[in-house]
DNA sequence: AGTACCACCTGACGGC
DNA sequence: TGCCGTCAGGTGGTAC
């Protein structure tokens, strides 16, 4: 799931369900997901503490519970959030648990695995400090073009690459080039920056749109590729049958009518 | 700088 | 029914 419209919706499920509570204790099942971090010291560290505010970055969802204290998740394929009373043993693949005085509990959810968490105490340097760069939503048009024109790889990784946007992975990469009409292996040093700037919008409204339909497939329009995106899938425009190809060891979905590849 | 491939993980699915 | 290969909305490392 978790790509930015994913995070953003379960950033505000934390909002309305988690916060100003205390913390009662912690229970983490599987200690590979900590990053740099021992169940016994993350527990120490939050009980006793409420979850006070909550921020995002990219595909960062991030907690505050303190001055100066912030507990970071990363969702990787397969991350979720539960929260619901009863025992931690009722989500069979909840990893981290946040157990509160309410009765209730917050559940980290990953199936594959390949997600982390981990605390920090600098908000303001976390995202410098991963390597990421401004966030999809929040990035201005000045700093998308400079970051993006020139490179002489392809454009669906680059629009991936989260050092140089952080948010975008590959369903809404996939999305996004659809909606501008561009196709994924084209090189970003082919498009000009009139083409980058319109890029940058459709990416600034296809995250909004996403986010509003908290990152619900179902809810996406029909005017989308999100929906039709499988080996039956056809073009909601061209009514064409949907290429699927390999871009950066990625699955990726084209129309390869409405997205030509620039002839250089 | 860019790319290709592997590794980390588990579960779902199609083919035989 | 059951086994097996393949694939999946992420990221980091390595080697060319």
């Amino acid at each position: 799931m978790p790509e930015l419209p994913d995070v953003e919706t379960l950033r505000r499920y934390v909002d309305s369900t988690s916060l100003h509570q205390e913390v009662t204790s912690v229970q983490v099942r599987d200690r590979r997901i900590l990053e740099d971090l021992s169940p016994q010291v993350l527990g120490r560290r939050l009980k006793g503490f409420q979850f006070e505010a909550t921020g995002r970055h990219g595909k960062y969802l991030v907690i505050q519970f303190g001055e100066k204290r912030w507990l970071w998740l990363h969702f990787g394929m397969t991350g979720d959030l539960s929260y619901f009373r009863g025992g931690p043993s009722e989500t069979e693949h909840g990893k981290v648990m946040i157990n509160f005085a309410n009765g209730y509990l917050l559940a980290y959810i990953n199936i594959r695995r390949l997600g982390k968490v981990g605390i920090c105490d600098d908000r303001d340097r976390f995202a410098e400090d991963r390597g990421l760069g401004p966030d999809a939503l929040e990035i201005q048009p000045g700093q998308f073009i400079n970051r993006l024109e020139g490179r002489r790889g392809m454009i669906k990784p680059a629009l991936m690459d989260q050092g140089l946007v952080a948010g975008v992975g590959n369903i809404y990469a996939d999305e996004i080039l659809f909606q501008s009409g561009i196709h994924p292996r084209e090189t970003a040093k082919t498009l000009a920056s009139p083409r980058l700037k319109e890029l940058y919008r459709v990416m600034k409204r296809v995250l909004r749109e996403a986010v509003d339909r908290r990152a619900d497939p179902k809810r996406m329009p029909g005017s989308w590729l999100l929906p039709r995106r499988n080996s039956e899938g056809r073009c909601p425009r061209s009514h064409g049958p949907l290429k699927k190809i390999k871009v950066a060891g990625r699955p990726t979905y084209f129309c390869f009518r409405c997205q030509r590849p620039a002839r250089n």
